[in-house]
DNA sequence: GATGAATGAGGCTTCATTCAT
DNA sequence: CATGAATGAAGCCTCATTCAT
């Protein structure tokens, strides 16, 4: 493709990849301003190239700022999976799950912010590639909550797509409220933290009795 | 001397209410093309009224899509408020209001549309009016779960925070899928249909042991 | 249509018509930039006019320098039109519309430019509306010409079309030549002058044998 | 140091003349979208060459485009040149140069597009080059005129630039009907149809009584 | 109170041109 | 000589807001 540079063109002598430093940039900008006040003068400025090169990467600006969100949605799934496979144990993987996801976010509080204030607009008002995501994120969870009840240590009696409403929900509600903190002080209590209080709660909903 | 008319001025004489107009046109026009995509020029014209006659109501656009989400927000705060207020026992006041949750945005997909993509926006860049409504419900089901836990229906061991974080984030999580769902047969499962499935897990979560 | 001021509004009342400010400034400025060099500011200052007024009164810029190019088209047609009414004798018909054709022109010259040197380039890559005129503009002639065979005054075996090419082509490569010379002096020949040389040759070249 | 390289050097080994195939394909892309509208990028693609090399070739983008259109006008004139300087019969030469005029731009519809709707936008707003060239096949017409004249074969009354205005306003006039015309099967009729009927009016208008 | 024509600031995007390889 | 990725200036257009009627 004239006049567009294969995306991974530069990866791999990692020198200066500009397509993830424009992607990184981005993230950084929409986390700080909103999707639509995200200028792109200022995702160039930051990534430190000139406005015009993002056009060499990008066909415009939403398709930008849905790529810069579906990227690290991406990654963001890549590493959970990764992390399940090594575990065994229905409980401990939904436990396993719930750290990942609230450290996962906690520790990149911009991505945070990206993913609870804009993530559902660009699902319902922009393009359909972070839907996709979600729907292989949510399968991860049904498939730990199918394994569970197969082995018997979750409740047969319910929807496993419920369930993981419940699950996903809990915890995409407290990564909300700790965003919408301002008191840094707050923000401290490393949002992992909060797993073990979720878990318990959202596992012994869906616990088989003993 | 512009004078910006009492916001309640022809409520009385319900005949020509342009505040409330306005405002339901702002939900509308939202919840079609988004907080940042909506014309001012747009809601005028739903509203019945010229561009220039929404600034003798509201100070400038901001404001008055703020307002629009408040003012939702608040009818729906009251009508949950109302119902618990006729119901005893905790747990059939928990699932209550995840009734009440379900089927108020169920009902008015303009107004969950909103609430779903919009509403954590305006909590991260614009105002703080919602903020306020948001903790007011929080409360409310905070509220409930602390009587459960003085009755001795709901475990004692476990942050009421955390569990009501729970409540709304599987209540919420339910609202975003439907909404995010195009298929217009899916959507006639009647939001609150799942009522019961949700009930079942987060209040089995919260419940003491037999 | 809301947002957009009807085109003929203040016309009657002669005061302000921005419309046919806006046209006027049009053609000034493609006569002095070309096409593709005018720019909206610079329209919208001439016809002293903010930049957003000139889109209540046009989809966009090519829309406006269309519709200048047309409008003068138009009213350069219409003049024509009016005055050959009052004619009878072909030959005079003929004569007088070269006459109105140089002088027409060649007392406005921003006019002149535009249409030698903007009008083909519109009628090949814009739109179609000149190219109405433009055979209207023909049909006016190749009707002199017709009434002339009828007559007995016109030679009957040539074709009328290419007859009126030779008419108009000849008045057209004059006034081009005379938009092409840059020296003041001799623009102040007055096109017109060249009326009779013109009409001297392309009718004898037309008439029918004495 | 840059250097331009030669514009002939590498035509003698007819191998890789870049400097004429970024002619040719400027003329392409002209012709099909206009001066304006000509991307470097485009006609860059279309030579075969990056886009950087037709800098090592013109000096920036009006120059290869004025070039462009020279070389082929020059080109033009050139073969009417030598095409006339077989015949004697002034008014055979009229005819000749009348069908030269025809066929030559109608087996090429690229460079009849250029001339006609972009010849006079670089004589107006561009160049001089071209003006010359102009000049040049004026000057041509006339000496063939007054040849004519001296003969006594065309009338000694009238003056050659006019004739000479006449006879190419007409040729060109028919030029660019055909252009403009967009059905397929009318331009079959290969434009140089038409000399005969050109040339039965122009010949006639400038020709002495018998 | 109500109107809606007018304003003009601000941002996305294109594309001619450069220069390190 | 040739390349083509990168640059950054420049301009069209939108739309929130004002104000004369």
């Amino acid at each position: 493709m004239k006049r567009r540079p294969a995306a991974t063109a530069n990866t791999v002598n990692g020198a200066s990849d500009k397509h993830q430093r424009i992607l990184d940039a981005a993230i950084e900008v929409i986390a700080e301003h909103g999707f639509f006040h995200s200028r792109v003068s200022e995702i160039a400025d930051r990534a430190g190239v000139a406005d015009g090169t993002i056009y060499l990467y990008f066909k415009n600006k939403d398709e930008l700022l849905m790529a810069a969100i579906d990227s690290a949605f991406h990654r963001f799934i890549a590493r959970a999976k990764t992390a399940l496979a090594e575990i065994n144990d229905p409980r401990e993987k939904l436990r396993r799950m719930a750290f990942l996801h609230l450290d996962g976010l906690g520790s990149k509080r911009n991505l945070a912010v990206v993913f609870q204030t804009e993530l559902r607009h660009s699902l319902k008002f922009l393009g359909h590639f972070s839907h996709n995501l979600l729907v292989e994120y949510f399968d991860l969870i049904k498939g730990v909550l199918r394994e569970g009840q197969e082995a018997g240590v979750f409740r047969a009696d319910l929807s496993v797509t419920m369930a993981a409403h419940c699950f996903f929900g809990s915890l995409d509600e407290i990564v909300t409220t700790w965003i919408l903190t301002d008191r840094e002080r707050d923000r401290e209590h490393h949002l992992s933290t909060f797993t073990d209080s979720i878990v318990s709660i959202v596992l012994k909903g869906v616990e088989a009795e003993a």
